[in-house]
DNA sequence: CTGAAAGCGCTTACAG
DNA sequence: CTGAAAGCGCTTACAG
């Protein structure tokens, strides 16, 4: 297996052949005669030789590598779509450079440039809150970018993602349907358009459709982690009278929730009923099990990727505008009908 | 920021001087005049120019990339793990290739193969079920490899990890020290040295020490998946008499035990107690939050870093043998004194 | 079928 | 301080 340090040309010595042949059995190429074919392959096998892709990348102009930009790779969501994603990518021969940048949007624009000089064939970004400097960035760039579950604004790029108004209009409605009518809202930040803004004004729109006020008390926004679902329903259960049910426009933030609620003696769902958002695996993990709005998360990374592999080969089939995928209701254990 | 295909020939000839010039203005030199600077400096950001680190890997004979093998992205240990070993990385201007395997042991040698062509400085690995294709493949590497977590045996690499034989000891103590005799055991994979073998080993020692029986019935062995672990439970549940706690070795098997066990409408921990191994965060999701042997696993992340980067580098402070970070049992809600 | 030579986009002695 | 030229390890016309 051996030598990184072997070249194609220790090859070409030891098997008294020209490079030009070496490189060709290496390609798999026909038109070297079997006999020096096997010879040439004999050797590469006895040195351990594997060829540098750099050098390759060099003269295909090509590298085979697509860049990521995950905001928390802790998260249950985006661990589970970057599962799905490095699988799509990796069944295509593409390679992963990963990038967790945890709110830090100086090591984003870092790493954009990295992924510029390192000539990524596309970018993954699942992060929609861009500032000046990296919008402006990205938008003179001439690599394919394509958003995963967000879409931010003022940009040239296509994403991938569920319609969040709608399925926050139909959460909130879910929760309408089973009689509630003092219905809590745990918030993303709303400069993020999809995940904070759109889930927001869906929940409103549900609330004004029919005919239910909307208390500012009952609204909070946070950063979509547990911690911070937990730190907001405590806020809320201060409140007199307080929510029957609390919509979470993530599912670490829906279980935050229900923590505190366990932890204040109370029970879900028969004193507050509680619905995330994601459809991670986090909602068959926590007890009772947690209804969520589902994004088809799998279904997401692979789309995402054949999307942008599309792009990179300029086919015809190579999205133009917003792919949106279908969300989900699923009901399991966490609501419950108000008596 | 402008067109990839730009070469640093384009920016000479813009600016007016050689390429040597502006390949040293890219790099920082002195021994430019400011004046020429400046004038090379504006152009390179007209044109948005950025220099090819596929060109500048190969005469420089460094990549700035190291490779990564993670088992499983979605568990709630490695993709915390993964978070701090990205983390060091990047503060270190080195790049991440993921791999996520998850049990598919040819694509942990594809990619081993790829992180060779693709001349990785460094290999981190978090898998210790090595077949023998794969452990010539690493001993026979000139690459530095280091295992996170795990250490396999018959290979010449070190590894960052905790004693895990002591760990799994002091854990099933705990549970003797509470009052418990039929203390079930939720186990790996025996053909992983640390995470199987030695747990379990550990697990044993500390029965015999009390002069406690081993009941076959109440060990079973898994995948470190919550499902598992909820699986292995329900068997062992109908044992009779069942047991009053449970050693699980992964925070993952635990939360699927401790939901088996709410599922069958027992109560943890006043029906059994439950503990768990790795001190994921999962275990201040749950409820009952969940006790746990706490591997330290940021700590573990950066040392396996900074480890890797001496070896790299060939420093003195290079590791030479396993590094054993300490465990710690972490006590919260789900175990409780035998009445 | 085989090989010599040019070229991918940079950096780095070397010379001036 | 500045530049021409060689070289990093490959692939690919081109010629034979």
């Amino acid at each position: 297996m051996g030598y990184v340090k072997l070249k194609i040309k220790d090859v070409a010595e030891k098997a008294g052949v020209s490079v030009t042949t070496v490189s060709r059995v290496l390609n798999g190429e026909k038109y070297v005669k079997d006999e020096l074919k096997a010879k040439v392959q004999r050797v590469i096998d006895d040195l351990g030789y594997s060829p540098s892709h750099i050098a390759r990348s060099l003269v295909r102009q090509k590298t085979n590598l697509i860049g990521i930009i995950v905001p928390d790779l802790t998260s249950s969501f985006y661990s589970t779509i970057l599962s799905s994603i490095e699988e799509a990518v990796s069944l295509n021969q593409y390679n992963l450079l990963v990038c967790n940048i945890n709110e830090d949007t100086d090591k984003e624009y870092k790493y954009l440039n990295i992924f510029k000089e390192m000539r990524v064939e596309g970018i993954i970004i699942m992060h929609e809150k861009l500032n000046d400097e990296i919008r402006q960035f990205i938008n003179k760039l001439d690599i394919p970018v394509i958003f995963s579950s967000v879409c931010p604004e003022d940009q040239k790029f296509v994403s991938v993602i569920i319609d969040d108004y709608s399925a926050a209009y139909d959460t909130t409605n879910y929760l309408i349907g089973l009689g509630h009518e003092r219905i809590a809202f745990i918030g993303g930040d709303l400069r993020d358009v999809t995940s904070g803004k759109n889930r927001y004004f869906g929940y409103l729109k549900a609330l004004t459709d029919n005919g239910i006020p909307v208390v500012e008390d009952y609204i909070r926004f946070g950063n979509y982690k547990t911690q911070s679902g937990y730190m907001l329903m405590k806020e809320m259960l201060a409140s007199e009278p307080r929510p029957t049910a609390v919509f979470a426009v993530s599912d670490d933030m829906a279980v935050g929730a229900m923590n505190c609620i366990h932890d204040h003696k109370l029970n879900v769902p028969d004193d507050i009923s509680i619905i995330g958002f994601d459809g991670s695996q986090l909602t068959e993990l926590v007890r009772p099990q947690l209804s969520s709005m589902e994004q088809p998360i799998h279904e997401m990374g692979k789309t995402t990727v054949y999307s942008l592999l599309d792009l990179i080969m300029d086919k015809p089939s190579a999205p133009k505008e917003d792919i949106i995928l279908q969300h989900h209701l699923v009901i399991r254990d966490s609501c419950k009908a108000r008596s």
